[in-house]
RNA sequence: GCCCAGCUGGCGGAAUGGUAGACGCGCUGGUCUCAAACACCUGUGGGAAACCGUGCCGGUUCGAGUCCGGCGCUGGGUACCA
């Protein structure tokens, strides 16, 4: 009987599907345990061997904590709106929805085949109607709030209509859009409709908003940072430019101080929590004032002032000049007529260059003088007024007070401009700012140079600066973030659309009972001819009440799945997006795992949502998850082989005329051909260099057979799959292009053509693809589980690499052994023999090795170290087999302790033991003490290399037992080198730890 | 630049401050076989040995891969954020 993991896997998959083994109980006695994977995007190429290591990790999670005792939730669905659908779509016309759907199956067929505990009952697709139905209710909700930072929650927006009529907007305290104007609740009611609607638009939570956009007009649409290259779209080569549009945007930067909060009470990593505190960007300053003194342009704004935001308040005596982002708004008003012409010139070379443009040349310095100048408010100078692109014009005020002593880049810019620097903090070494020093911008030193401010500390100048700014009312102590607001509109196809109609060009949200609004059918799936998003070109049928136009954004990729882990609580519930008896049960996500790329995108969107959910009162968690882990990413190891082309022909042979045979060199010759650059083969003989390459080639032709060729040779990927432990299979890769059919292959010294390798990301396009069917196919799923997780810590990336997986291979053929071989006459290869269990009494030793295995396994899991687990199941086969133990009272508890791990051929064991029952549903065993303690440790300790002693212990002591004793021992412990024995003593480690 | 993580045999990696290198791969030698594969058993950080060994320098400690200070390198995140 042997080990056909074939036939194993595939039954007891059939068994979990038909009998739901994994459904999940919503209530019972049982505690709850959630755990989550991050969903995947169904992509065309299907699953490689790096995609399921999360998986595999959670579902070795849920599978021993179902053992344990809880009810454990564990469910899975897809992610399935998103952008490669929608490009297919555009090329080949087939609707995202069969591509998806394709897709989906695909992936399904390969998950099954791992043998997740998956509750499929619950799957959720955020590209169904049933389910974005409720995205789009969500999206309502926000809309129809706003945040009220007195309750310091979102609020129903008809709370704040009430107060607006009952008093006006004087007394709200909202984060709004910053130019919201004051008015009475007469004036509120004399608003038209159009008016009010604007007005309650700069404080809905969702709202319709002018936002700094990538816009590319060549194709329409806006674009991620991520889909532009050095200014220009990744895709056709169009220009981007930066473009102020009508945007759906989130108010998510209401969030920001309970998001960095909330931050605390997670068991994240903490380099996690930190990517996301430096996203949030918090920091603490105060706005100031300078009034505009130029007395040409005082005549038309007779207050006209320039508002910045700064962190150093202490700074503000070494203020040298003011510089306005290019976009900021007076810049036109603050010019003079001279400089005119050069600052319309500077702006508009500005205004071209994208974002990311402008981040990429950050050392480059450029800016303009506008000929206008502020008066500083306490010394009364005149400070002059630049503009400078390394001004942000979404950041503060869009403004600075450059302070060039103190801030690295005013420095700069004041050096390249010939701007005076003056020193206010006396910091630096010799209490002098020397020219090649820059700026000094550490926190510490005393004021100088600074009126009021002089002799204090920089902590307590902040104070004091702030107390007077305040005080004279020039501007007040302020935080602000670096978190934007998060654009929603996309103008895509394949998304969630937004409910929301316009009529008389106010935006109306659907009711409730309207949605889902379904996503409409088009004839194609580009923008239309005048730059409207896709769904226009369905407009004129789809129209609410048949007449008024649709909103014709999507919602973007990060709508559907920043509520996903609510609605597999109530998966199939039809009446609500979830409802509030299951959320109060399920709680929080126990354990989350996924992707660190997510650290800033959808697990931020995710936290936000949660919050606003709970402020409406419809869940009662915080926070979507406890406990996340990121998974390292899984990298594929590619295989290189090296191809020759003619470098230099000599026309003396005529060589040109020679039909060259394809070629490929080993890595070794390929790295000896190409030491030589080009311009070095000029440099020195040619016909020589090619005499040599000629012969690393070809060692045994006679110099005069030799032509004068020289080569050189590059690299090409070939697919891993021919290609074993970096020896090519030449007559795969021949059969593998026609191209290739008669290519010659020089090796070298040695036979074998050896490859070369490099660790890249796993790609079709890089040929280093390894999938999960593969290796299931070849050693079965059980072992691609085992081998995935033994790999190395979960959290770690690492290449792929099958070499290894005999190990784990041989140790579930061990296994199986353990039940089938007569144990005895030593091994018997195919021989078949019979299922082979005793009922007889284990002895000490066998107790010890499991019992040890059953603690080490269990505290491995707890702290998410598969790999040392799998080690310690293989520790305890070995003992196992070589104490030649095949007793049902150690076999059976070790099964249940490493069915999360191997599922499937422990269950087929587990029934040849004789059970009805599945294993999962096994509790798992506990590990008794009176096992774990040695029969005898010798054990020596020394101090300074000089004095030893031996611990000797007699057999089964408790670990107190086995302390108490030590302890005594104490006197025997004496220092050679006169000193005192401070605590005592050492312990054997695998029995006590340390006593003091 | 700033933040985070890591650095241990030929390789992947183990080690609550207590015998560094568990476990696996690879490699040695052997058993089985006509032979190979499979399987099983031996050995395997370096060194003849004394000893030396966890990126480098220093510190704390009876004792440091582990803790502290500094430096170097690798990987990741992020960036004119005032």
């Amino acid at each position: 009987m042997e080990y056909n993991f074939k036939e194993i896997e595939s039954n007891w998959q059939k068994y979990w599907a038909t009998n739901k083994t994994f459904a999940a109980k919503d209530g019972g006695d049982k505690p709850k345990y959630y755990v989550l994977d991050m969903f995947p995007y169904p992509s065309g190429a299907g699953l490689h061997v790096g995609h399921p290591l999360g998986y595999i990790a959670s579902d070795i999670v849920a599978r021993y904590k179902r053992h344990k005792g809880f009810n454990v939730l564990h469910p899975m669905g897809y992610d399935s709106f998103g952008l490669p659908a929608e490009q297919y779509a555009i090329q080949t016309g087939q609707h995202p929805k069969i591509t998806t759907e394709q897709n989906i199956a695909r992936y399904r067929e390969q998950l099954d085949k791992i043998g997740f505990s998956f509750d499929w009952d619950r799957e959720v697709r955020t590209s169904n109607p049933e389910y974005y139905k409720w995205t789009q209710w969500i999206f309502i909700q926000i809309f129809n709030s706003w945040y009220n930072n007195s309750s310091n929650k979102a609020e129903n927006i008809s709370s704040l209509i009430t107060e607006f009529e009952a008093n006006g907007n004087t007394k709200v305290n909202a984060v709004c859009d910053e130019d919201v104007k004051q008015f009475t609740a007469a004036e509120w009611k004399a608003f038209s409709e159009k008016e009010q609607s604007d007005i309650l638009m700069a404080y809905r939570i969702a709202y319709l908003g002018e936002a700094y956009v990538n816009w590319c007009p060549q194709l329409g649409t806006v674009l991620a940072n991520d889909e532009i290259k050095d200014g220009v779209s990744e895709r056709g080569g169009y220009p981007v430019e930066r473009k102020l549009m009508k945007q759906w945007s989130m108010r998510i930067t209401a969030y920001a101080q309970r998001l960095l909060d909330g931050l605390d009470s997670l068991d994240w990593t903490e380099s996690l929590k930190e990517a996301q505190r430096n996203w949030i960007g918090k920091s603490e300053g105060t706005s100031l004032k300078f009034k505009v003194s130029n007395s040409s342009l005082i005549t038309h704004h007779s207050s006209l002032h320039i508002e910045v935001f700064t962190t150093r308040p202490d700074t503000v005596f070494g203020v040298s000049f003011v510089t306005l982002a290019p976009e900021h708004e007076l810049v036109t008003s603050l010019t003079t007529p001279e400089n005119k012409a050069a600052v319309e010139a500077y702006v508009t070379q500005a205004k071209n260059r994208s974002e990311r443009e402008r981040q990429a040349d950050v050392n480059k310095i450029t800016g303009v003088f506008t000929g206008s100048y502020v008066i500083h408010p306490f010394t009364g100078k005149q400070v002059p007024i630049w503009i400078g692109d390394y001004v942000l014009a979404g950041y503060g005020t869009g403004a600075v007070m450059a302070v060039p002593a103190h801030d690295s880049r005013d420095y700069g810019f004041a050096k390249h401009f010939g701007l005076p620097i003056l020193e206010v903090v006396a910091g630096s070494a010799n209490g002098t700012l020397s020219e090649v020093e820059g700026s000094y911008d550490a926190k510490e030193g005393k004021l100088i140079n600074s009126d009021f401010l002089n002799g204090l500390e920089v902590k307590e100048a902040m104070k004091k600066a702030i107390a007077e700014i305040e005080n004279q009312g020039l501007g007040k102590g302020k935080i602000n973030y670096r978190l934007r607001d998060a654009v929603f509109g996309r103008q895509r196809y394949w998304g969630e659309p937004i409910p929301v109609y316009y009529k008389n060009d106010i935006p109306y949200a659907l009711n409730e009972n309207e949605l889902p609004l379904v996503l409409p059918e088009v004839d194609k799936y580009l923008p239309t001819e005048d730059g409207e998003p896709p769904l226009a070109r369905a407009a004129s049928s789809w129209k609410y009440e048949g007449k008024y136009d649709y909103e014709h954004s999507t919602m973007p990729g990060w709508a559907g799945s920043s509520w996903y882990f609510l609605r597999y609580m109530d998966a199939a519930n039809g009446s609500a997006f979830t409802s509030k008896k299951l959320t109060d049960y399920w709680q929080q996500v126990d354990l989350y795992i996924g992707g660190s790329e997510h650290a800033t995108g959808h697990l931020l969107y995710v936290r936000f949502w949660t919050k606003f959910l709970k402020d409406l009162g419809y869940i009662a968690i915080d926070e979507p998850a406890k406990k996340l882990i990121n998974q390292g990413m899984i990298q594929g190891r590619s295989n290189f082989v090296y191809r020759l082309s003619p470098l230099f022909r000599y026309s003396e042979l005529e060589t040109d005329k020679v039909n060259l045979p394809v070629m490929f060199v080993t890595k070794s010759l390929h790295d000896k051909i190409n030491t030589n650059s080009l311009s070095d083969f000029e440099k020195n003989n040619i016909k020589e260099q090619s005499i040599i390459n000629f012969k690393l080639l070809n060692p045994s032709a006679k110099e005069e057979e030799i032509g004068f060729l020289n080569f050189k040779s590059h690299a090409l990927h070939v697919d891993v799959n021919i290609v074993q432990n970096d020896v090519l299979n030449q007559a795969a890769f021949m059969a593998s292009r026609d191209e290739y059919k008669h290519a010659i292959f020089f090796t070298g010294e040695i036979e074998d053509y050896i490859c070369g390798h490099e660790v890249e990301k796993m790609s079709k396009s890089k040929y280093n693809v390894v999938t999960p069917d593969d290796i299931a196919e070849k050693f079965g799923s059980d072992t691609l589980r085992l081998y995935e997780m033994f790999l190395g810590p979960l959290e770690q990336s690492k290449p792929w690499n099958t070499n290894g997986i005999t190990g784990v291979h041989g140790f579930l053929k061990k296994l199986w052994r353990l039940f089938y071989s007569p144990l005895q006459g030593g091994a018997q290869g195919a021989g078949d023999v019979a299922l082979n269990i005793s009922n007889d009494e284990p002895t000490k030793a066998e107790l010890k090795t499991l019992h040890k295995t059953i603690k080490k396994i269990a505290e491995d899991i707890e702290r998410f170290s598969f790999n040392t687990s799998i080690s310690n199941f293989m520790i305890c086969v070995n003992e196992l087999t070589d104490a030649k133990c095949n007793k049902r009272a150690i076999l059976e508890p070790l099964l249940i302790c490493l069915s999360p791990y191997a599922p499937h051929i422990t269950e087929e064991l587990w029934k040849q033991l004789g059970h009805n029952e599945s294993i999962s549903t096994a509790p798992f065993p506990i590990h008794n003490e009176e096992f774990l303690v040695a029969d005898s440790v010798n054990y020596p300790v020394s101090f300074n290399g000089k004095v030893k002693f031996t611990l000797e212990l007699a057999a089964t002591l408790t670990s107190q037992e086995v302390e108490a004793i030590v302890r005594a021992n104490e006197q025997t412990i004496k220092f050679l080198d006169g000193k005192e024995p401070k605590k005592v003593i050492v312990v054997p480690k695998k029995i006590v730890n340390m006593v003091v």
